[in-house]
RNA sequence: GGGUGCUUAGCUCAGUGGUAGAGCGUCUCGUUUACACCGAGAAUGUCGGGGGUUCGAAACCCUCAGCGCCCA
């Protein structure tokens, strides 16, 4: 193996064959016969037609982070990957193709639909997938997974069945959402809210002693009214209960009913009740015994109401009827444009129109109860905790679940009908009696990825995979699927599996957004395309980049230049590991004994396992952010700026056998610290710096308690202090970087066995020397031959300032301690700080002062 | 309307009671035994407003204002 590394680190040349490398030495392979614990998190599925996202490229270097982590812990770590056959949207696909070549999928019939549909998926479907290897994830591919895959079919009818033994799925007339472009019923969770402008009219009902103003935002409905309803209490009103009322240009006569739901401040107090077009209308009508009047086709057109409005569309007909009211004499009143929440189809966005139909619901309130319970008893752990409430307010508070859609691909409903209206319900396997004939329904997409945490592990069958990986170790994914996804596996995961939950942990994180924190959109213009980073900048620079952003629950902003940002610190690492290498980095053999290390290399010991004892347990509580933020810091600042400009002048003259071994061990455990998010350049690094295998398969580095080495990190921060105020003092005199200057250090013995080293660093010349001008720093005094002299105005500037700040600083100190509460109340630690720092503030005041005097008469 | 979160440097954000931080950007200087995708130095904030608790508040409580998200 090859010892050094190239000069320069060009991930578009490494990454893809080292991910062949990886999938080919089966390192994502997880074995169900292992005796090692288990590790499992299954991959929110993307839909078929999907491709990455930057949103997927979060979520995805979350769980690799996770997953890699946890393998090198020693876990039998499984990250199943697989896809979700998305229902509307491939069907959308589909038929768009379909229709450029003028056909429709009623034209080629069901089956020759489905299998359009399935060649499409082996065709184009998937894209995402190879998306996913350019990212770096390590998932088991021999696992993969997709939602209309035989065996998730079976756990589908599985589960159908044994909800529908227990009275748990039940087939209904209800209002419910219903597209009238896709022609399907739509779920509550299908449905986007956004802002119309509408408008808000008043119609007067009724002629003569009887009559009442209504008001709406859909005057078209009008004419499938079958009541108007006031509040009970409503005192306008209270003479007109019971009384019927003519409805206009329907002209027949509906009667006046009391309702606790009718809102008497909101307009005119009282609404009509159009019940076969409105889900709280439907509440009140079955209340009440009103009327049913369907005056719509599914397409939206007017049709059934017996007016001269059939026939047309909704829209046309809600400008005519109000013309017509109008006409009458009936609008009292009118707003527009009136700004109000409208439903929208998730899919294809048009406007929604309630409607009354037979669908298929799951009762969902003993599922949710159990859900709830799961998380309010602390079986599942919402992270972060913030978020908890917005779960339960939701499955609390859930609706019973619409699963018929009315589509064709799917899983098809196993349901049967007799030709006398019987029905049977058909589990796997199990055939229908002669004459029956299935429902043409098929379900909901949501209902085989509710099954997604157990069906991709064998479920019904008693598998080893189930044995193993089940229940999930966390569940990883953007809060704003909470609802859609996560509350429904909970669902069905407590469900089926005798009242295990699917996960013990749900990590929530949040959005990515533009630079600005505004959320990405086409019509904004500001989507950005994680492959065309992964192009210009690396694999490991993007995830450095989003697991970097990545706070628990929290939405971040993303910009180009962040990503530039992280590809320069990958760039800092090689060319760092590059040069440790030249002045022979080595891992050989065992650490030297700590007592025979200079105070350099123990404390970089000391901060090293420190860092890996803080990012272990940031990572361990979801906290990449802050993980991500330590390692940066420790191999950019403390190794590159510090150990390594310290550790400069012992490679270049003295025996520096000890440092090099630190530095090789220094660097094969940052690479494992940073591997499970910057796999790539710490594989190439790793495997030329040891010679080793694969960081896929090694060991996750442990923090050395004996390491830590609080005396040694005093001291290199005091050298720290003398070798930034020497910098200042050079940089505010003018003096060069590569001039080098006569020096010498007055300093106590134990900062003065590393003057040599910091000689180095200022490029000071040490020796006998006439002084002409000095630094103090505390106890420590550095004298400067200038052969010139000084520039006495920008000394007394800098001098001055440091005067300033060690004031400052002193009065602070010195309130506090005049202060008798302070004295008396604060604890102890606090106060000798405190003293401490007065008592160095007065002697930096005084060696300052003293400075300046000698300044002004030499 | 109900719930919930946010408001800290020019921008994006950390910071759950003890001298205000990071990245990017800005200014000055610089090619010295890795790295200009770099180094050194510097500037920049009455921590949204007002009240309270406390010896001490960016942090805890109340209140107001603005912005956002979820649900209806």
């Amino acid at each position: 193996m090859s010892r050094e590394l190239a000069s320069s680190f060009s991930p578009a040349d490494i990454e893809a064959s080292l991910y062949k490398q990886w999938v080919a030495a089966g390192y994502f392979r997880a074995n169900s016969a292992s005796t090692k614990p288990p590790f499992t998190i299954v991959i929110p599925p993307p839909n078929v037609t999907g491709s990455l996202h930057i949103g997927h490229a979060l979520d995805h270097t979350l769980q690799d982070t996770l997953t890699r982590m946890k393998r090198m812990k020693g876990f039998e770590a499984l990250w199943l990957p697989g896809m979700d056959h998305a229902g509307i949207a491939t069907q959308n696909v589909v038929e768009k193709q379909l229709s450029a070549q003028g056909i429709s999928r009623h034209d080629l019939g069901r089956e020759d639909f489905v299998k359009k549909v399935w060649e499409w998926k082996s065709d184009s479907g998937g894209a995402i997938l190879d998306q996913m290897r350019r990212l770096g994830d390590s998932v088991d591919w021999s696992r993969e997974a997709f939602t209309m895959n035989s065996n998730l079919s079976t756990a589908v009818l599985t589960i159908f069945k044994k909800l529908h033994d227990q009275d748990l799925i039940y087939r209904a007339e209800r209002i419910i959402n219903w597209c009238p472009r896709c022609l399907t019923a739509l779920s509550d969770i299908e449905v986007d809210y956004h802002d119309d402008s509408g408008e808000f009219v008043q119609v007067r009902y009724g002629e003569g002693d009887i009559q009442i103003t209504v008001a709406t935002t859909r005057a078209e409905t009008m004419l499938g009214d079958g009541a108007v309803a006031v509040h009970p209490d409503d005192k306008r009103y209270k003479h007109l209960i019971g009384k019927k009322v003519l409805l206009p240009l329907a002209n027949r006569y509906i009667p006046i009913i009391a309702d606790e739901l009718v809102e008497m401040d909101f307009g005119t107090g009282a609404v009509k009740v159009t019940a076969a077009h409105d889900p709280n209308d439907f509440e009140m009508a079955v209340r009440h015994n009103v009327a049913f009047v369907v005056i719509m086709n599914e397409h939206g057109v007017m049709d059934g109401s017996g007016t001269r409005f059939d026939g047309m569309d909704r829209f046309d007909a809600r400008k005519a009827v109000v013309e017509a009211l109008r006409d009458e004499g009936r609008i009292m009143d009118e707003k527009r444009p009136y700004v109000h929440a409208v439903g929208h189809c998730s899919r294809c966005d048009i406007t929604l129109e309630p409607r009354l139909s037979k669908q298929w619901f799951v009762k969902v309130a003993p599922l949710a109860k159990a859900a709830g319970d799961a998380v309010r008893d602390g079986r599942v752990k919402i992270e972060p905790e913030e978020l908890a409430p917005r779960y339960f307010d939701w499955i609390d508070n859930m609706h019973d679940w619409c699963i018929s859609r009315q589509l064709w691909w799917g899983h098809r409903i196993p349901v049967w009908y007799g030709p006398n209206g019987e029905s049977v319900v058909l589990g796997p396997g199990e055939s229908p009696p002669a004459g029956y004939n299935q429902d043409p329904d098929v379900l909901d997409t949501w209902f085989s990825s509710a099954l997604w945490p157990f069906s991709t592990l064998g479920w019904p069958a008693e598998s080893d995979d189930l044995k193993k990986f089940y229940p999930t170790s966390v569940l990883v994914t953007g809060y704003d699927i909470l609802f859609f996804w996560v509350a429904r596996m909970m669902m069905f995961g407590l469900f089926a599996m005798d009242g295990v939950q699917p996960f013990h942990t749900i990590a929530l994180h949040g959005l990515v957004r533009d630079q600005f924190g505004k959320k990405m959109s086409k019509s904004k213009g500001n989507v950005v395309d994680p492959i065309e980073f992964m192009d210009k900048y690396g694999a490991d620079a993007l995830r450095f980049t989003l697991a970097r952003g990545a706070n628990p629950g929290k939405d971040q902003a993303l910009a180009e230049d962040w990503i530039a940002g992280s590809r320069n610190f990958a760039t800092k690492l090689w060319n760092a590991t590059r040069f440790a290498m030249i002045n022979g980095a080595s891992i050989d053999g065992d650490l030297p004994p700590l007592d025979s290390l200079n105070a350099i290399d123990k404390w970089i010991l000391s901060r090293l396992s420190e860092t890996i004892s803080e990012v272990d347990s940031l990572l361990e509580q979801y906290e990449f952010a802050r993980a991500c933020e330590l390692m940066y810091h420790f191999a950019w600042d403390d190794l590159c700026d510090w150990y390594l400009e310290l550790s400069k002048e012992s490679f270049a003259s003295k025996d520096s056998a000890n440092t090099k071994r630190v530095l090789g061990f220094v660097l094969d455990q940052l690479f494992r610290l940073m591997h499970p998010i910057m796999p790539f350049i710490t594989e190439v690094m790793w495997t030329t710096l040891t010679g080793q295998e694969s960081l896929v398969i090694a060991a996750w580095p442990i923090g050395h308690p004996e390491h830590i080495d609080k005396k040694s990190e005093k001291l290199i921060v005091e050298i720290q202090e003398i070798i930034t105020d020497v910098r200042r003092f050079r940089n505010d005199q003018g003096i060069k970087t590569s001039q080098k200057i006569p020096a010498r250090f007055i300093a106590p013995e134990r900062i003065n066995d590393y003057a040599d080293a910091m000689a180095f660093v200022l490029r000071l010349e040490l020796g006998t020397i006439t002084p002409s001008a000095h630094c103090e720093i505390g106890a420590v005094k550095v004298e400067f031959d200038l052969t010139r002299s000084i520039d006495v105005a920008a000394e007394r500037a800098r001098l001055e300032k440091d005067l300033a700040t060690a004031q400052k600083d002193r009065q602070t100190a010195e309130v506090k301690l005049n202060n008798q509460g302070f004295i008396a109340k604060a604890s102890e630690n606090v106060v000798v700080e405190i003293r401490e720092r007065l008592e160095k503030t007065t002697a930096d005041i005084a060696r300052i002062t003293a400075q300046l005097q000698k300044l002004q008469n030499p």
